[in-house]
DNA sequence: CTTAATTGCGTCATATACTGCTCATAAAAG
DNA sequence: CTTTTATGAGCAGTATATGACGCAATTAAG
């Protein structure tokens, strides 16, 4: 039994080896071997390795890996965001904010919209 | 209204891009700059410009970032596995897999169990 | 068992990413 | 409006990732 990872506690490093089985995991559920995943991605089967094994590798092989295996829409559940909430679209005159807010100067003049909400 | 990307077709290039402004639009959803966010994930304000402007960046800086953030367990999201399928553990004496098969000498020899289901 | 296929890993040259500046410009605050 | 803050971007030096090669070790097939 592989017992899956807590992604919320994990040091950066162990993320990395994490995903890295994970990617072998579904190779290896669709029979492709190094080799074959690597020229499908457009990658070397070195890298490939070096990814599973978690030593280290840009995201644009992560990327690229993802795409050869298929599951490149999932990068979609990653942000489920539905964009700016209607309520502040009104704050901001229906515009998208580009910069973040400066700091007040006075340490007790904090604003209450200041702090996000937790997740419910 | 800022338009969703589609991952499924967009090029490696495009989803790089995509998910740093994905990362940005986090980012100003909680009112962190560029500076703190940097200071949080542990690398520079530099690297925080490329990322999310898409102009390369690793692994490694893409979970510190979403760490950062506080959105580090969404990962979980990119591998909804259950691991390997009951079926394919009876053949494999429950045993896991750790290489691809070869494939047959014979190219009519092609296993019917070699092709995946595809997403219902 | 023997044989073939797959994977891990070392090395080296090259490519790309990271950092720590600096400065210019855009956006927001006052 | 003016002033302050945030971001983009160029650069040089350093660090890391990649590709191509080989060979050893492991796993699966025959």
């Amino acid at each position: 039994m592989t017992q899956k990872i807590d992604y919320a506690l994990a040091s950066p490093e162990a993320i990395e080896y994490a995903l890295g089985r994970e990617l072998e995991k579904l190779r290896l559920s669709k029979n492709i071997n190094q080799t074959a995943l690597a020229e499908e991605a457009g990658v070397s089967r070195r890298t490939i390795t070096r990814l599973e094994n978690g030593e280290g590798t840009s995201l644009d092989t992560f990327i690229r890996v993802m795409r050869a295996l298929g599951v490149v829409d999932r990068f979609d559940m990653l942000f489920p965001e539905t964009g700016t909430r209607p309520i502040d679209r009104v704050r901001l005159g229906g515009k998208e904010r580009k910069r973040a807010r400066k700091k007040p100067k006075t340490a007790a003049g904090a604003w209450t919209w200041d702090v996000e909400p937790e997740k419910p």
